[in-house]
DNA sequence: GCGATCTACGACGTTACGTAGTAGATGCTA
DNA sequence: TAGCATCTACTACGTAACGTCGTAGATCGC
């Protein structure tokens, strides 16, 4: 789990951009330069960006800290958690887990199989 | 995949339970019988039934046949095949696949991690 | 033919999200 | 230090999903 054991709802479609702006970045960023980012390929103006911040910030995905007068947002967690903690919410919506993991493991590419069949060893590895 | 290779949305909450009626049903039901059901544990119009029925419909998420003047619904597609896409459609949107699988192996259970590790076998077996 | 039962469709409140404006606080600069 | 540029806080509005029903009309069995 990343941070909050609830409801880790999928991104809206701009909140995933912006957020995508976070984990892509270095540093944390300020309202102007996720700003500027995504001016380059689409239109927004600066207090959308500033909202969609601040609403991710409310639901726990950033964090920010002041610099000067402006706030810096970062991704409160990396990428892949965010992911893994959808992953398990849909796999603690299925009846029969077991069922579940079947079904999921069968769809996914080949490719993918293996990587989990090497994050299932990794684990094993620590485990003991 | 199940159906729909798009957007394979969490269930709102009376959707959920409503579907958890068909799925635990043997054949299809009315929206009399899922109406009844759920009736058991909490109050709810008929045609709120309905219209949630029909939504699931119009999503695929339920097929329904004629029965008289009535409709039969039933899932169209087994609960595990929705919590695995919905795994599915969490992990595409993991920018590092690698690490999302990794999260996600390293939070679910020792139980999860071995029905992950037989559904693998299973495959291995399966592809050759 | 009637009454019970169904469906179709529209409606309303709430919440999430995309999108943005206004007002006021704040910091840099000439 | 006065003022402009910049930032935040707050409010707002439209849309869509969903929970929740009601009404009107079709339909089926008696």
């Amino acid at each position: 789990m990343t941070t909050d054991p609830k409801a880790a709802r999928p991104l809206g479609e701009l909140e995933r951009v912006v957020m995508e702006q976070l984990w892509a970045a270095d540093a944390a960023l300020t309202v102007r330069e996720v700003h500027e980012r995504l001016s380059l390929t689409r239109e927004l103006a600066y207090t959308t960006v500033m909202t969609v911040l601040d609403r991710l910030a409310k639901k726990k995905l950033t964090e920010r800290e002041r610099d000067g007068k402006a706030w810096r947002y970062r991704a409160a967690a990396p990428r892949a958690d965010l992911a893994a903690d959808l992953m398990r919410d849909a796999l603690d919506q299925a009846g029969d887990r077991r069922e579940a993991l079947v079904r999921f493991v069968g769809q996914v590419s080949t490719e993918e199989a293996a990587l989990l069949r090497e994050a299932l060893s990794r684990l094993e590895a620590l485990d003991g």
